[in-house]
RNA sequence: GCUGCUGUAGCUCAGUCGGUAGAGUGCGUCCUUGGUAAGGACGAGGUCGUGGGUUCAAGUCCCACCAGCAGCUCCA
């Protein structure tokens, strides 16, 4: 058989050759460093013969090193198996279920009856090392579907059994791996041997479910990671320590931004005034730079009409994350009700005859309700009672609102673009499990803006509004994003409009950012209900990834709304919408900045400038004068009070992380100026009064960012991605 | 929403076997008046998340609820 390496050279091996025998008549060393293979695309153990693998001659191959960013994959899917040996070994009768990597790591599930809790990791991991220092192979095997429900039976695996008849009903040949006592169904690849690995540690446990479905069997997760150097490792864990220290909710509470009160609410943001100034000079910013593109603002109340919302369809399509709607009329929560058990056709007739005392007790005229008709005929009354009654909802979303005030007077193709921007407050009930400091709230504001554009000017509009994200994010310091066409999933229902104006929009967008130079991927199933989307995923300073910024595209608002306007033809023509929020919502945003910035900010976002410290109390006056000059400057200027020494002022100003403080004592002030001090650089010595304004000027206007403290770690990626198989 | 863990002073946390609550920091007052990361003394601050229960006695044990955290699921 011949191989052909990278390098293109083709040599010849006998038949049944490995991927490590090659690597052995390379060289001992690369032998041992060779955890895994690639040929052509696949990734595959190394201990396997070739000729299994592809029909290809030559066959080309790739040896996978511990260098290699996929070997990593490999190595903590092999490391989930010896979890779950050492597991089954301290906790007999342990039903295994999936053991995936994930992107720093792995996980594997287990059914066990015993909760396991981090008291019990030291057990395990030392289970894990006795695993590793034996140093046992992995090793394949195949058997056919019948033989492997068989095994799994044997083994008393039912999660495995269940898998085998239902989700790989369609394979007809089935892999596993044993590695000593332990046998795993599992497609594999593997490390060849346990030695490979040099480190692991356990993470955490966590709650999950039989193939991620609450309905399902609970299950307990347990995480790790492994690397092949312990160096790596300690990386990694700083890293995770490092993301723990720039924790929003953390520094948040501690540099006074923002505070949650369970008296105000779950998930209810409550905008300190330093968190409150950083969000009113991006607000600020932002309205300066819509005013350039030709952007209109607009207000709009919090609430609409429910009758609103489900013309937009908004209402029928996400009842279950919105506020219940406000009724207007004692009965209207007992009628809306009424209504759900109609049609989900689980009412009774005693029931109906209860609702309707209740709601008549309630004050309602439902004299006329006819208890014999149809569903349909039933619903459809029930319906014209709620329409002459007042019902709210508090607006999940700014669209409806916008599209009322496009539709506020004729539009002629003259007026088009209209550009409506507002600081939108928009309220969504999300789970309570999912609520997440500032990241993930219930009620956010979206820097939101529509535009109605003829269709000829989609291209350009849309480009325009990419290029106002990029400029926002630039000012920011976001460098380093992507950008994610998200599309519909055309599998699903839950998308409203044809699916020729789906393609439509999903073609003009793909154009839009082919022509943009814009990195993109495009990703089906992620689109908004109404209409693609570009969402903007942005890497921060330790390298996470953010969605922040969002532009979509909308044919179908203007179709549900019948918006219009007139033609140079005079005809009616249908407008077509943008959605775009550059920084998605203020809360995120600002959480995410805070993080990103490890709550240093830079000086144009800075809630405090500058922190006066005054050497001794004679110096009051003078610190007055100072900051009078630096508030008539625009500066956002403190003065520290404390009956202290200039030593304890500057640790309070350092770890208050406030960019600038000036020093003054009698020197300064007798050559009126100030010693300046550089929370980074230190002290900068003695400048005039006025050289300091200049300097601090530049870097604020100039929206210098140089306060960024990047973690030196490398975001690790070596996961196999694919977590379908089994 | 589900599973697990947690809830003590403004903040970070200690509190043993059930016996009327403690530190550091911050805050206030006074002393100190200093030149680039902590000067000193004194003082005020708590219905121990909420509501029940067990007990002679509950911060401590039990139950329910609320909230937070981690994960799952979800995210217009």
């Amino acid at each position: 058989m011949n191989i052909q390496l990278p390098d293109g050279s083709v040599k010849e091996f006998p038949a049944g050759s490995s991927a490590l025998d090659v690597a052995r008549s390379i060289g001992e060393r690369l032998a041992n460093a060779t955890v895994a293979a690639q040929v052509g695309e696949t990734i595959v153990d190394a201990m396997r013969p070739l000729e299994e693998l592809t029909d290809a001659d030559p066959i080309p191959l790739k040896l996978i090193t511990t260098k290699d960013p996929e070997a990593l994959g490999v190595l903590r899917h092999s490391c989930a198996h010896i979890m779950a040996r050492a597991v089954m070994r301290i906790f007999p009768g342990v039903g295994l279920a999936f053991g995936p990597t994930t992107g720093n790591g792995y996980y594997y599930d287990f059914d066990l009856e015993t909760p396991i809790s981090e008291e019990d990791f030291p057990r395990i991991e030392a289970e894990m090392q006795e695993i590793v220092k034996a140093g046992e192979p992995f090793e394949r095997f195949h058997l056919s579907r019948a033989e492997a429900l068989k095994l799994a039976q044997d083994l008393d695996q039912e999660l495995k059994c269940e898998h085998i008849e239902t989700g790989l009903a369609d394979h007809d040949e089935l892999s596993f791996y044993r590695q000593g006592e332990f046998v795993d169904l599992c497609r594999g690849p593997h490390i060849p041997d346990a030695g490979k690995v040099k480190a692991f540690k356990l993470l955490s446990v966590a709650g999950s479910y039989w193939k991620g479905d609450s309905a399902n069997k609970g299950l307990q997760r347990l995480y790790g990671t492994a690397f092949f150097d312990k160096k790596d490792m300690q990386a990694y864990l700083d890293q995770v320590e490092e993301a723990k220290r720039r924790d929003h909710r953390v520094l948040g509470k501690q540099h006074n931004l923002f505070a949650i009160s369970n008296d105000v609410g779950q998930g209810l943001a409550l905008w300190l005034p330093k968190g409150a100034t950083v969000r009113n000079l991006l607000e600020d910013f932002i309205k300066q730079e819509l005013l350039r593109r030709g952007y209109n603002p607009v207000y709009s109340p919090h609430v609409g009409r429910v009758e609103l919302y489900e013309t937009s369809g908004h209402f029928p399509y996400y009842r279950e994350s919105q506020f219940a709607p406000l009724f207007g009329h004692p009965a209207g929560a007992l009628v809306d009700h009424w209504k759900s058990r109609i049609e989900d056709g689980s009412i009774k007739e005693q029931h109906e005859a209860d609702f309707l005392a209740a709601a008549v007790d309630l004050g309602a005229d439902l004299s006329a309700y006819p208890k014999a008709a149809s569903a349909e005929d039933r619903m459809a009354f029930l319906r014209k009672w709620e329409r002459q009654q007042e019902r709210y909802l508090l607006k999940p979303m700014n669209c409806p609102h916008h599209v009322q005030m496009y539709k506020a007077q004729p539009r002629s193709y003259r007026d088009l673009p209209v550009r409506l921007a507002e600081f939108g407050t928009v309220y969504r009930h999300e789970q309570s499990g999912e609520l997440n400091g500032m990241l993930r709230v219930r009620g956010l504001t979206q820097d939101d803006a529509h535009l109605f554009v003829t269709p000829d000017q989609v291209q350009h509009e849309f480009t325009d509004t990419l290029d106002l994200v990029k400029f926002v994010l630039k000012s920011v310091g976001l460098e380093d994003y992507r950008v994610q066409l998200s599309k519909r999933d055309p599998q699903s229902d839950k998308y409203v409009g044809s699916p020729e104006l789906w393609d439509s929009a999903e073609g003009t967008l793909r154009g839009v950012l082919d022509q943009s130079g814009l990195n993109f991927t495009e990703c089906e199933g992620e689109a908004a209900f109404y209409g693609p989307k570009a969402d903007f995923m942005v890497r921060d300073a330790i390298g996470r990834e953010w969605q922040l910024g969002t532009v979509q595209l909308d044919y179908n608002l203007p179709e549900r709304f019948k918006l219009e306007y007139v033609g140079a033809d005079n005809a009616t023509h249908r407008p077509v919408m943008i959605h775009r929020a550059p920084f998605g919502s203020m809360e995120r945003f600002v959480g995410m900045l805070i993080e990103h910035f490890a709550a240093a900010f830079p000086l144009w976002l800075a809630p405090e400038q500058v922190r006066i410290l005054g050497l001794n109390d004679d110096m009051f006056g003078y610190c007055q004068q100072i900051q009078a000059a630096l508030q008539q400057a625009g500066f956002r200027a403190t003065i520290d009070h404390q009956s202290a020494n200039v030593k304890k002022k500057i640790r309070d100003a350092q770890l208050d992380l406030v960019p600038y403080m000036m020093v003054v004592g009698p020197k300064d002030r007798d050559q009126g100026g100030v010693s300046l001090r550089d929370r980074l650089e230190g002290d900068l010595g003695f400048l005039t009064l006025d050289s300091a304004l200049t300097k601090l000027k530049e870097e604020r206007d100039g929206r210098v960012i140089r306060q960024v403290v990047k973690s030196n770690f490398q975001g690790f990626q070596g996961g196999s991605g694919d977590e379908e198989g089994y």
